[in-house]
DNA sequence: GATGAATGAGTGTTCATTCAT
DNA sequence: CATGAATGAACACTCATTCAT
């Protein structure tokens, strides 16, 4: 039943079929065929949207990323609270959030960054991702410490929130969101501790 | 002309030309043919001495990591102080080691994490592996803190850790050994700080 | 807005956009999309001017043909010596007019030639128009030969203007017309020639 | 029933297969399958022999320039007089020799001309083959004409002979080799005729 | 009249695996 | 021990065609 005006529908069709693909069979057995047959059209139309396969792996990699920013940012507009505290806790729950840390997300994050290695367009998209983790952990480290500091505290904030994540998608149980987030915002609140002395 | 006990030296080449593949091309690229090319062998021979190419991957998983264990245990046998500390920065800097940041062990490693989410043989070899640097970690930071803290110590050091080196494998550029260590250092340190007084 | 009268303006861009699109890539490689994107239309309108793309290249073959016929109906139109000799120099003229002799045109006829190998379609064209030459030229060597001299002068003549005009296509370099009808020239000269003495 | 040293005896399965095919169904539908079909073997075995479907092609091409060029030299071996006019009746007596006016041989020569156009390594053959048969009648016609005169015969002669091939090969009936090598013969005679007196 | 969404068969190619030698 | 010939299924991708709008 063709009609008009599908591009965005059939497109969010399709990444979401890959997630899925990826989350059951993994991405190297995420043929084109399988994405197809779990969203329930042709293989033909995937070249149709997207380029190729490697045009359908790339804009799911962009919904993903967006997914995480979009949430950060609506975090960031119910915050009431403008402290460095407040913004850096944010960004932890953000990257904790329900949306990255289930089953599918997870593996696909996984797969995509293997696959950036050798793939120079994933790779692209991979480091933009990385470096605003940073970017956003630094702007507010520097509030309150010496720019020296302020890098270094988001160097580790961010290899922090990453291995804990990682370590939580590779160990195969469900991820402790909880224990998890208490140990990043320790780490936060030791380099907060380090700001000069505010008061006479 | 057959020759007698050619398993070892045989093996030990075919894992050398998988790391060498997937360095060059990725593990979706890196064909048994690629492999047995650069290993300068017939592309049959490699289910003569693995079953199949699991068994090959899983193969050369097993040499990375006892190739990190090794490396580990050597620095052990070296070290003239028995504190936790001195454990604990030890085992750091194993991870840290040239041999596990450099770029071919970067890419495999990466590429065995996103393969054992769908590889019960490679999944277990992982699990294994994450709960000895836990393991370890836990062991030595219980010398000097209260179970619940020593774990929660190990947790967060661990995933330091991995995430350093994750960032470090993606950013692409090169690792940058000296920063990460200071990094991982100041955490344990950090931890090692909430013992409780051995004073009066 | 549909509009009126568009078939006569659309076919005749289709069949342009196939010359084109049979330049530029190739036969094989000229599918229906490409077709339509050089014309400037959708996909789907070529099935609604011509039954399918069978029926356009076969129009554009027609196309083709009728140029070459247009041609050398005018070239006589415009000639004052009905001499034989007159108009077998205009025939080869035609043969090697700027019409025939450039890029698309060429690689035009050699791909249908070759496809009407395997469709009667096809065939049937082609065979009328290699016909019309052998019968052009005969009707012209017989005014002056006898029947058996005039069609051998034809078939060797008309042989020697597709052969000239191959090697020419095939060469890659630009087509040297002087030179082709300074060659079919002096056979056409030869061949007259033989005629018997009109004299006493 | 794997063997050793087949390499030669597949190539030429496989070759003669892609003449089958090329001659059955024309070279646009002569797929991977149908040849590997034809030649009784898989498909699979084309890319171990021939890098892929263009290496097969190519080769295959070769195969018949090869033909064409042995079939002149045996004749050329077998000949007793020396005579210009020998070696040039010869190579119009091979060109024309049943293994190149055939039905499979001409279909093929047709596919891979208008291939030639589009295909660089298949041009750089086709070139080859177009100069000898242009280097080989100039040689000749040189040893009784002057530079420019050889040079023209022969161009007339090439393009004489590929014209009459050709033209038989279109015309879907049975080529008539007598016919065709009357009207060579009478063109190498008029231009032999120009030579210089050397009698008294 | 015209669009472009959608199909699904078909293509060349790759590849892990098997096995006779 | 080791080779490399051979298989055949699987893959991504292309494409002429159809048809609701």
């Amino acid at each position: 039943m063709p009609k008009v005006g599908m591009q965005p529908i059939r497109r969010q069709q399709l990444i979401e079929a890959t997630l899925q693909a990826v989350d059951q069979v993994g991405m190297a057995d995420a043929s084109i065929a399988l994405i197809a047959r779990l969203a329930g059209v042709s293989n033909g139309i995937i070249s149709h949207y997207f380029q190729d396969k490697n045009g359908l792996i790339a804009a799911t990699m962009r919904y993903l990323m967006n997914t995480l920013i979009e949430n950060v940012a609506a975090r960031r507009q119910a915050l009431g609270d403008d402290s460095p505290r407040a913004h850096l806790q944010l960004i932890i729950e953000g990257n904790f959030d329900a949306s990255q840390v289930n089953g599918p997300a997870m593996k696909t994050w996984l797969a995509f960054w293997a696959a950036s290695m050798h793939q120079p367009s994933l790779h692209r998209l991979q480091r933009i991702n990385d470096h605003r983790l940073y970017s956003n952990l630094c702007c507010q480290f520097r509030r309150v410490l010496v720019l020296e500091d302020a890098r270094s505290a988001a160097r580790g904030l961010a290899a922090l929130i990453d291995g804990l994540w990682l370590r939580g998608a590779l160990s195969g149980d469900a991820f402790d969101t909880e224990q998890a987030q208490q140990i990043a915002f320790e780490y936060m609140d030791m380099q907060l501790a380090k700001q000069v002395g505010t008061g006479a």
